[in-house]
DNA sequence: GAATTTCGTAACTGGTCAGTTACTTCTTCG
DNA sequence: CGAAGAAGTAACTGACCAGTTACGAAATTC
């Protein structure tokens, strides 16, 4: 039975149910993304979370049952965060720009999520094909990007016949590869990727390869 | 004390550590990139490989040891089919496209490779900073894209001012990002990306970014 | 062919961890 | 207040697993 909300102005709440399955999922969301599915330790999951074990199975089941969750709302909070994209008022090369700064920026705050793909994908995506929720996410930037295209090939400022996906994927290929293997690219060139610095080199440089590429 | 090798050519040997010894790497190789460090089963390996756990702690004292060695392996061998790479006769353009073939080739052919690298950056590559044979794997890729470069610009048919650590990164990307997310794309999109005709449809397309950036 | 070293097997150990349970404490609401 | 149920705690269980050991078999050396 869904809960109603009841009609009086709640007084104190300490029983927050709500409350305590979003901490739940904030301490999965670290922990997983730390350590991936299986090097997870649920123990972990509920010190940190400042509830308990018992309450992790009351809401979620499983172990399994709680990645899938948090897997779920990951790609959730993305979908939100682009939803609130609009690059209708800019120009098609403005607009372009302004799409991979934001995917790029996107990777560098949310680590947490770039380890979770990857380790979904270790999984051969196996929880997220089982999800109910994933069909939705088709994500908006996809949208964005062949409105952007139409209006720069009508106005002459972007080469034709550009199959949106694949310059979707390439775009995120740009952001999600150089923080996905960030380590391991630091290690070997030497340098330290995690800064500013080179970080706005990287997205600089990405950005100079679309915008050339598009151009007629 | 280093062995050497006997003069006499050898008869029947049964007991022959190297073949071990690989047949271990083979079989952790597969099972690490299936299941990632944690998730992987020593037995499972031992089990895999013809072999036995006394071998594998005896050449590699424990797991983590074999993890490393693994890593370093898949490294070298990439690194020794990068080297047969020969574009010195090639026109600047047809070099920068078979050099990008090669990277999309070799990221398909070599799945375990990708997975093995999401792993170590899931532990923020600690095992490679401490692997002694990582420096000298700087890839040999890179030399070839500067003087792919290089080239291309002397003869007017590339841009100026590209630099090549950048430009390997964006070519790594567009190769290492299709297979790494393989599985969530193919669901998001609801395609197949594993099939051949997606595979041709993307390679073009990443082709036609590289070198459409690159005109003048 | 005896001594020595290498290899193989399987049982074992000590620790870890997902999931459960018994029990207590707190909150809510009549 | 007092009953009912929700939330919390910690000990427990049973399975699993990295790493070890004891012992035997085979191969190599002298």
């Amino acid at each position: 039975m869904p809960k109603s909300k009841t009609p009086t102005p709640e007084p104190k709440r300490t029983r927050q149910p709500d409350v305590t399955r979003r901490n739940i999922l904030d301490a999965a969301l670290v922990e997983f993304a730390a350590k991936g599915l299986s090097g997870a330790r649920v123990d972990e999951i509920a010190a940190r979370s400042g509830s308990n074990k018992r309450m992790i199975y009351e809401y979620f089941g499983n172990k399994d049952g709680l990645w899938l969750t948090v897997l779920e709302r990951a790609y959730e909070r993305m979908r939100e965060e682009e939803h609130a994209i609009d690059v209708a008022r800019m120009s098609p090369v403005e607009g372009m720009r302004y799409l991979m700064e934001f995917n790029f920026k996107f990777c560098s705050r949310n680590p947490e999520f770039i380890a979770l793909l990857n380790a979904e994908n270790l999984h051969k995506a196996s929880f997220l094909k089982n999800s109910k929720k994933i069909r939705e996410l088709y994500t908006p930037l996809l949208v964005v990007i062949t409105d952007l295209l139409q209006r720069g090939q009508r106005e002459g400022v972007f080469r034709k016949n550009v199959d949106p996906v694949e310059l979707y994927t390439t775009i995120a290929a740009l952001g999600f590869f150089y923080f996905s293997n960030i380590h391991t690219l630091s290690t070997i060139f030497g340098r330290n990727l995690l800064s500013p610095k080179q970080q706005k080199v990287r997205l600089d440089h990405s950005i100079a390869v679309v915008l050339g590429y598009l151009r007629p």
